[in-house]
DNA sequence: CACTTTGTTAAATTTTTTCTTAACAAATTA
DNA sequence: TAATTTGTTAAGAAAAAATTTAACAAAGTG
């Protein structure tokens, strides 16, 4: 039999794991997802691979809830699948480097961003461009499009810089600039 | 009179800005606020400034969600209060440049996930170690506190990471390494 | 200092989101 | 191929969030 020392350290190290699936769990809304995705995560970051009924059973929620969490997870690229052969349960995989998550969720954040807006600024330049290009317009009436169309064109620049920065942490070229350290400071 | 041209061109300046102030605002979620800030700071985008009685006029709703808005978007620093002397109105400005929107939101954001995580590590890390060090328990216990507290300890240098990331948008040393563009590509 | 205007906050309502129940589809096994 | 297990989806219930109404507080004005 286990002596008391030792359940009272398996204890200290639930307590311990406690710690941090609490404060991963809270801060996932930063990403996006719901309580349910969140303690999701943040239970798998312990495990080493899980099936639904193991989530289920750990998390205490139905499996509908696991199902569309998990596919939440795999989204954002907190999660992967694994491919098991020779069982019918699927068994998945929590990202456990968090500098892969961060690229992931902030990479596919800031391309929406970009695209999106880009898309809406070529659409309005191109109706202001009219304007300012029409001789027979006020004058009045031009300068408000063209201090608009100068403020979209400059908003461009901010956009582009998002593309690049993504582009940097994709290809992991921003860890030259600010590398990974292992001190404190 | 205005000739009909000049109307037509007018119709198409706010054809363009809807355009902008619909993708901004949709986007907007991706600031975690409410559908109703984030159409006021699209609109106001496009206002030299503003008082709550123009937000509501202008947003379509009423003076106490205007109200919250605004201070939820003053707190992420997308929007600042003007010092108005001689008016008993508050007056609002949005902060343009997206480049300053982005500093604010992000550090703020990366500020708050770096420190929660850091400080429950370090509970979890003492707990942790009080089992490593203890020559009274069994192997088998100690050798799984090793291997948690060997991720815990490898998470830090994200978190310490983040924080540089951060620390490098805040005072501009980011655009040596990704300089602000004005062409495209 | 009473009066008016402006902004905030709390309570109530509406809307949206999240989660569960339950029916269904897909895949595996016997 | 029938039976069983597993995972998904749609519909409904529960919970949470956003917005409005309305009461209140704060600040400026006459």
């Amino acid at each position: 039999m286990e002596s008391s020392k030792d359940k009272a350290a398996r204890e200290k190290i639930e307590f311990a794991k406690d710690q941090v699936i609490g404060t991963i769990a809270e801060t996932m809304d930063l990403y996006g997802v719901t309580p349910a995705a969140g303690r999701l995560y943040a239970t798998m970051y312990f495990e080493d691979k899980m099936n639904l009924d193991e989530m289920l059973e750990e998390v205490g929620m139905t499996k509908a809830s696991m199902s569309t969490s998990v596919r939440k997870l795999q989204n954002i690229g907190f999660v992967k699948r694994l491919f098991t052969r020779g069982s019918r349960k699927h068994t998945y995989t929590a990202e456990k480097n968090f500098f892969n998550t961060f690229m992931s969720f902030y990479c596919q954040q800031w391309e929406r961003e970009a695209s999106m807006n880009l898309d809406a600024v070529h659409i309005a330049e191109k109706e202001l461009a009219k304007i300012i290009n029409d001789p027979s317009i006020a004058e009045e009436i031009k300068a408000e499009a063209e201090e608009y169309y100068e403020m979209l064109n400059e908003s461009k620049v901010y956009y582009h810089w998002l593309r690049k920065l993504a582009a940097s942490i994709r290809t992991g070229e921003i860890f030259e600039f600010l590398p990974k350290e292992n001190d404190e400071s």
